[in-house]
DNA sequence: TTGACAGATCAAGAATTCTTGTTATGATGA
DNA sequence: TCATCATAACAAGAATTCTTGATCTGTCAA
């Protein structure tokens, strides 16, 4: 079934992006809101290329966006993509989860 | 907070272990159920030895279990890992998402 | 203009991960 | 016991990813 091929595919994609330390810590950054570049290298302490890296990596997954503004970049998360993470991961529970223990509304 | 590094070291593994086209797919199949490395062997159409470094990456990550039964052994998902996976994406949304468009209950 | 700053991009080496072939282990059955 | 099967584990090379330092681009302010 070619949709679930490209699930995978996004899934791939999207899993590589948080597989790595650094690039989660800046998601966790950017839960308290847009922030720019030399927010996070100062938050990081991390070389400035290092970080332009891995929010390169971050932004090619989907997962977050930038706004240019003078001179300079602010950086925020795309909650699209993780509902399509949300939605990935959701596929992955085996056929007969409904009613797991974590996920109940009421 | 160390909770915090915690949570993001997990996440970082298991991110890791999910990030591989043919992990994804192992994990694909076990959603219907245990197999045997043969089974998934003959399904993925691949060396065992290659099937069995990635059954070890997922095991590791604590994403599959195995049962060895007579000289077969079988794997399948690791419910907990799926929930404790599911609750690392939910703590990266940004924090004032209460009420995202696909998590609605009602 | 020019200089300084914010960031991206590139290049090369380091580190990690993956593949493939081979060998080891443990169960089974003749 | 011995051969065979299912699978793990290891070793070495290939491929990919990450880091670091250098350079390039665009913006602003003097």
């Amino acid at each position: 079934m070619t949709t679930t091929i490209k699930r995978r595919d996004k899934g791939v994609r999207l899993f590589h992006a948080l597989s790595d330390d650094t690039r989660l810590e800046i998601m966790e950054r950017l839960k308290e809101g847009e922030q720019c570049v030399c927010d996070l290298t100062d938050a990081l302490k991390t070389g400035q290329s290092r970080l332009s890296f891995h929010l390169k990596v971050l932004k090619d997954a989907g997962l977050i966006k930038d706004r240019p503004e003078g001179r300079w970049i602010y950086y925020s998360l795309h909650e699209e993509a993780l509902e399509q993470l949300e939605e990935v991961v959701r596929s992955l529970r085996g056929t007969g989860h409904r009613g797991g223990s974590s996920s109940r509304c009421g």
